[in-house]
DNA sequence: AATGGGAGAAGAGACGATTCTGCAAGCCGC
DNA sequence: GCGGCTTGCAGAATCGTCTCTTCTCCCATT
């Protein structure tokens, strides 16, 4: 069929606004695009006539002459075929927020894509035009993001690449720091002997943290007291918390890695008639809010996970559009400490019932 | 230049696969994508060339030619510049995370795109090739579903759309029925006056539940106790919730529309020295882990986002793909009123402080 | 022997935009 | 008045894939 026009259900092409408007195809893609020489005049009848018809570019098409889809994908890293994991949620929720947010503001929008599975996620992968991708904690020689690196395509991970990987760049918080600040945090508060809640998968996050944790006990001439579980089971923590506050050498103050670490203590303690924080001081690192409502409030290491969506967006882009300089990149972000009842060694004996105040009646 | 085999850097395309394996580029394309007649010795060959190569189909040039990209907008209406909101934040991250999962396991992607602001998110929207869009809660006369709607892109949104919104099909819970046995729930754990936390906006989750709440009242023969305030203000809540207690017809039940209105709720019974559940009874709306931990737990009502989420996505994908019979599709979805203690009324004698006579005058 | 038909493979448009190149005027200085 | 410049626009190639159509064998049937 030589005859091309068949006025095509509903939408409009550019040929259609260009006859409309009785100008060539280029100029209304100029006129559109902000291109090219035009007088003001062309521009703005060209743009009235299409609005007029209701054209919308295919995205399909300017992608494929272009080479940008404008698509940035956004990968977790999972345990089971849920793309997110149970105790990292309200962790990711906010990142992928924040991701999300950022992207948008210059003009991208986020994909979201299943993380190196066996199974069977190749389709979906090549599927996709993506101008770039986040990845969240990429394993050790995670085979996507080796072939996206490949075929070109910038990639940066949220978490310091494990092995060699090539990312473009990366974002991670100061575990060392935040580690160390949040253990002399507890030494100032009394505590002898600092326990640790960690777990057994080779992440960077945990190894980093452990790591941060020994060096501490060596500088501080205490002997190391932790207990180590496979972060992935929701029911294994709660078993883990149990045995650390059962051991003889029972610690007197406890950092959990986890973000259910908070609750699990807190009744680890109460099984074995511990008062928080009189006889155990309590920090856990999470990003949930209950750790503000719980009896007592729990104090808690934020790894504001807002930051580093919007850090590794922003270095994505600007690596996707050349801005950055071409180098690696790794920005190192810092955390958090809220400090809560928890971690405060007896501060003032707080009343349980709260006083009544009929003055707080402010609507009358 | 008619010479187009330059090589290009890193990408082999369908063109190289066929010359490396001597063939043409039909019978490439026809080999990978398992159509066509040809022997399975050739498509072997074919496709042992081009995993030699690397070579991975252009996502665009393919969506170009047939028109289906594999990818689904998620939107939510917004209130900010932010593209998910506060008081929802759990029921989001939720129902996303289900929807993400349904869609990946049907081989598309989610692309999370800015609900419908009058700010300038058109150039992401028709940046981006849909195949369809999932919609939280649009409003009255979205203009981005009423484009993709005319431009024949299939659009489910979760939550009744207001008004005569042509969406394809929607998904909803029975808040009608959720209301109603929330309240009986409440009446037979002894509640005389029940009282509700709603909001000042008008989509159909409030006002539904707002209507369910007066028609229960008028069958129950009760007076209608509530207060309303903008619910996407963070502050507003607090405030709302000490107004209800500080009438002088104080209710002995509440229930909240919002995630927060249990903590709201909560403090705000702390000053008035209110005891829950002896002299109040709270159940909210939430799909947040908190109110289990809170002192004492709080009865929560579900609205099973993830569910939502699944069965959202799988009716706008049966759209999609014409699976789904053709006809407008609404589905209405159960919730689970999750009961604990602050719901029912005095099981057993908890030692708190003693009893005190409850001034239900109130205001003086 | 001629024909029909099926298997195997190739040719040649679309798909809908961007963009490089080129062409016709008009205007300037010399 | 003429060459060279800018301005305003159009032609046509191109991006990489899918797919409709055609074309050639080759064998079995009539």
């Amino acid at each position: 069929m030589s005859r091309a026009h068949g006025r095509r259900l509903g939408r409009a092409g550019i040929r259609d606004v260009a006859a409309a408007a009785g100008v060539s195809i280029t100029t209304v893609s100029d006129a559109l695009n902000g291109k090219g020489r035009l007088p003001d005049a062309t521009r703005r009848h060209v743009r009235e006539v299409a609005d007029r018809l209701g054209y919308r570019p295919s995205a399909a098409a300017r992608t494929l002459r272009t080479g940008k889809s404008g698509l940035i994908g956004l990968t977790v890293t999972t345990y089971g075929e849920e793309p997110f994991t149970f105790t990292e949620f309200a962790y990711f929720a906010e990142m992928a927020r924040a991701a999300s947010s950022a992207a948008l503001a210059r003009g991208y929008a986020l994909v979201i894509l299943p993380g190196s599975t066996r199974q069977s996620p190749y389709d979906v992968w090549s599927n996709v035009a993506l101008d770039g991708t986040v990845v969240i904690d990429p394993s050790d020689r995670d085979p996507v993001v080796t072939e996206l690196v490949r075929q070109g395509v910038p990639v940066v991970s949220d978490g310091r690449p494990c092995g060699d990987l090539p990312v473009t760049a990366w974002v991670d918080n100061d575990h060392e720091a935040a580690v160390t600040g949040l253990l002399d945090h507890l030494a100032a508060a009394g505590a002898r002997r600092i326990g640790l809640l960690t777990g057994t998968s080779t992440d960077t996050y945990t190894r980093l943290s452990t790591e941060a944790y020994l060096g501490w006990c060596e500088r501080a001439g205490q002997d190391p007291v932790y207990e180590a579980y496979p972060a992935h089971d929701p029911c294994a923590g709660a078993v883990a918390a149990d045995r650390l506050l059962a051991r003889p050498d029972r610690p007197d103050a406890v950092y959990g890695l986890f973000d259910p670490n908070g609750t699990d203590l807190l009744a680890a303690a109460r099984r074995y008639g511990l008062r928080v924080p009189d006889d155990l001081l309590l920090v856990c690192c999470s990003e949930s809010a209950v750790y503000a409502g719980t009896e007592p409030p729990i104090t808690t290491l934020s790894l504001k996970p807002g930051r580093i969506g919007t850090t590794v967006v922003q270095l994505l882009i600007d690596a996707i559009e050349g801005t950055g300089g071409g180098r690696p990149v790794q920005r190192i972000m810092p955390t958090d400490l809220i400090v809560r009842t928890s971690s405060q060694r007896r501060r003032r004996r707080t009343t349980v019932s709260a006083p009544r105040s009929p003055e707080q009646r402010g609507q009358a």
